[in-house]
DNA sequence: CTGAAAGCGCTTACAG
DNA sequence: CTGAAAGCGCTTACAG
């Protein structure tokens, strides 16, 4: 189908030199005269020569290639991050010209065969993971296999690799604090499964902000639904079916805080006045919701770039554990948070007198 | 750094044969004893052996891998698509065990540079790009160099190579006809630079619908603009401002719409009511917008795995013309059209007169 | 400064 | 049924 490429063989012979030595010319090679270098450069350009990347990379015993895995199959709202995250790793590895392979997995077994098989056959040099969950087998094998790899987020233990994370614990303690500050003093917390040690952490971080505002936690407010906008309605509404109900949420994503809205919403209340409500990510369509979402927001235009600047250099060598990245998230305020608003704050028992 | 992965050679050796006879054994060759076929995958097994991709590849002269060329930096909220699309090209590609390989150029030039450097190299046997622009100079180099390709979107002139679009003029007929249906005569449109040729076949969809309604286009109502919700916040300011304002308002995609109902209700009119819009795309988050947004949907979850399977066949030789679809958009109604507002309609004359 | 040759790890006609 | 050998298109010591 494709024309076929010219051979480092016929440019040779174009040149009337060995295939050694237009090597060497192209590669910059010091013992080439300048004279043949240029020679040899130009007609490579005329006649637009390539080397050939499978016979290049299989000389020099390097794939020069780095594997992003994606993460499997979630809520179409969420993906917004992978297109940015790959930018950054293609800016990061553009610099070396190396190459980026996304594999995307079906299961958790097709993710751990993909992955020995990216490895064993030499197709990468090195991987990049997301969104660890709390014990996850990828590490292991990715260590078992001495394969270098980054990740995009953290697990509990995580001394020994190299990751990128967003403190979700110190975000959700801050955006708790924000909280109670504004009166708040029964606040919920709607998180996403806890294998994903991302959910645990900012479970932990609303936790402890809980505590150290010398309340109490109360297990009713902690809602774990899934990951997607209709999981933040239906937790909300149980929520809201609370004899107390609280009068602020915190949501482990602006798409779960999204549903949250809209349950609060549709009881005719008012996100922001009737019921805070905080998101976690920052997503730039938070402007646009009713009303406009106050979010944790976490710098992650740069994560993708400083993934990919890690993972060369565990490659070229460096210690995994050296490369260790904590960013912090900011409280950025739209419309969705407010200071308590005793008018409304009714429990349901109060409602339903009025409705008998 | 990574484990010294196992050779066809030592994995001969243990099994004191040569390495002829083990590769054709795993590559399932009739003419190797049942016996030693098992002997050999057995011990390919226990050993974790995978044959090296450079060298096989290499040696049967085929990349394997397909390239997607990820279109160039736009607006944060666009990007969802992307990560879709990968995900359908991967199944498409995973069926053969292809790779897929993600390039992310800054600029035109060096997107050229990218396309060329990739295909010349035998990097990758097939191309996928998204959003050609009206007279796209990919197309052309990727013609010139025989490489076998598919685009996402499609150019005014397409039969000669295989595309998959969705009819973006068909779709702005739909919608400006519903508008007309609910009494608007005066709808506008915003659009997006016209290079792209996405933009001109909505804006023809535009310009013939109202005609075929018996109305006039009225230039004042075309508004070019930014691709993102700030360029839609900015087009819709100007129609507002018209002596004449329009009823309804057509967007060329939802990101801009969300900008147009940010201006509409910014200065205390109710779009859906007071003003009509509607989007184009379909994405999932404009349920959350204020108010929900109406939009024409496009059924985009299979066009990667459709692309995939074009270029694949393509790539075995296929004609590229006969792998040519046309998807249509529906109108998915949720909260930002309505019928004519008559009260509500007034010239900015006469508000301009109230307030003097 | 350039050539001749070995090698990277596979696949695949060709013998026997 | 298996072995011996050539070849894919590069890179890189080693001679000279």
């Amino acid at each position: 189908m494709s024309a076929k490429p010219i051979s480092l063989k016929i440019l040779a012979a174009h040149l009337d030199l060995t295939v050694g030595t237009v090597s060497r010319a192209l590669n910059g090679y010091a013992d080439i005269s300048p004279v043949t270098r240029k020679r040899v450069k130009r007609a490579a350009d005329e006649l637009g020569y390539r080397a050939n990347q499978n016979a290049r990379r299989l000389s020099i015993g390097n794939p020069e290639t780095v594997g992003y895995l994606m993460p499997r199959v979630s809520s179409s709202i969420a993906q917004p991050f992978v297109a940015q995250l790959l930018q950054g790793l293609g800016e990061a590895l553009s610099k070396r010209s190396w190459d980026l392979l996304v594999v995307q997995p079906n299961s958790s077994k097709d993710e751990m065969a993909h992955i020995e098989r990216m490895v064993r056959s030499g197709r990468v040099g090195g991987l990049v993971i997301s969104r660890p969950l709390k014990n996850d087998p990828r590490i292991r094998l990715l260590q078992d296999l001495k394969c270098p790899f980054v990740v995009h987020g953290r697990t509990a233990s995580c001394a020994d690799y190299a990751w990128y994370d967003v403190d979700g614990d110190d975000a959700f303690v801050t955006a708790v604090n924000h909280l109670v500050s504004l009166g708040h003093s029964r606040t919920a917390f709607i998180g996403a499964p806890l294998q994903h040690q991302f959910a645990q952490d900012r479970l932990n971080g609303y936790r402890s902000a809980v505590q150290e505002n010398g309340l109490v936690v109360d297990e009713d407010l902690i809602q774990i639904a899934d990951f997607s906008d209709d999981g933040g309605e239906v937790a909300t509404n149980m929520l809201l079916d609370l004899p107390v109900p609280p009068t602020a949420i915190v949501c482990v994503s602006d798409t779960m805080a999204l549903g949250a809205l809209a349950a609060i919403r549709s009881r005719g209340l008012l996100p922001g006045v009737d019921i805070s409500v905080i998101g976690y990510d920052g997503l730039k369509f938070g402007i646009h919701s009713n009303p406009p979402l106050t979010t944790m927001a976490q710098p992650q235009a740069h994560a993708g770039r400083r993934l990919g600047d890690m993972l060369l250099a565990i490659i070229d060598g460096d210690d995994p554990s050296k490369h260790q990245e904590l960013q912090r998230a900011h409280l950025l305020r739209r419309k969705t948070d407010g200071p308590l608003h005793n008018a409304t704050v009714q429990t349901n028992v109060s409602i339903r007198e009025e409705i008998l």
